[in-house]
DNA sequence: GCTTGTGTTGGAGCGCGCTCGAAGCTCTAC
DNA sequence: GTAGAGCTTCGAGCGCGCTCCAACACAAGC
């Protein structure tokens, strides 16, 4: 599996929640057509957040969005990308301060790489520690379904 | 396996992750002795959170604490163990405002089970989609971590 | 008896992540 | 040309879940 593969199935995987990307605006990602541009109610519907979300976004300094003589915000391609990414690290818990972070790391280059899989290393047992977190409650759930006489299945 | 096995095994879980419920304590909960008491420091750490949630937990209807004659809170086992529970499904993210709910009607008697079982399937639900977002973030974040050319092991 | 620690109450404050309002500019449709 | 939708900015507001403060009451140890 190549890398991009790779993208292409993670990206499919982040079609199937409720509240994620929607799937024609994933192909045009996977097509990586950078000539196509969105603007912000467009992008917010592809990410699946709110419009205010974005610039609240863009205002923490998580991503920087071009204007066409307008004034008004353009998206393009990466940065549906990094947001969809952002957006992804979002619901899984990290705080905004971290995610800026990471961003400052990516917009310095390639040097800072290290410094981002630190971040990511640490981020990864945070995410693993929820996990089982979740796979505890999601016991305890069920066992007070199971006491209670309700299914389990399906 | 038994309602009491499963409750230990249950409890036997919650000892594993940080932040969690100290062992001494769950002795105490699976022992179930009726005459053993805590003051709310105590049961502040046997719970893992601070004395300021616990009267928290008490003023938004989670619990209802007795007094000494001081007037200060008594914690037995089965508010511990309620309490565990509450934590539990806090940690997961069920809001209060259900919490609260849920309590109500166990403390509505019997009659309310049905009501418990659609609450606790649909928490079962919301955390199972929850654990496929994780899901979903682990793996954004190990393919991340795989490209910047990190092991994914451990 | 006095100090120190721990408890009590009500209410205020806070950090986070949005979410919205106001006032104004721009684009589109008719 | 004009209405209306949708964009802009800045700043304020909000809901949640704590977290802490002030002022006081009681308990244990010296």
């Amino acid at each position: 599996m190549n890398v991009n593969e790779q993208l292409a199935e993670a990206l499919r995987l982040a079609v199937d929640p409720p509240g994620g990307v929607s799937v024609e605006a994933l192909q045009d990602l996977v097509l990586d057509d950078r000539s196509r541009q969105w603007d912000i109610a467009t992008a917010a519907q592809h990410v699946g957040v709110s419009p205010h979300t974005l610039r609240y976004y863009e205002r923490a300094g998580l991503v920087t969005v071009s204007r066409n003589p307008a004034g008004h915000r353009v998206y393009d391609a990466p940065a549906i990308r990094r947001l969809v990414f952002l957006t992804r690290m979002r619901t899984s818990g990290m705080p905004i301060s971290d995610l800026r972070q990471y961003i400052d790391l990516v917009d310095r280059g390639d040097a800072t790489i290290p410094d981002r899989l630190d971040l990511l290393v640490e981020h990864r047992d945070t995410l693993r520690a929820q996990l089982a977190q979740i796979q505890l409650a999601l016991a305890a759930t069920e066992y007070k379904i199971a006491t209670y006489g309700g299914s389990t299945q399906p």
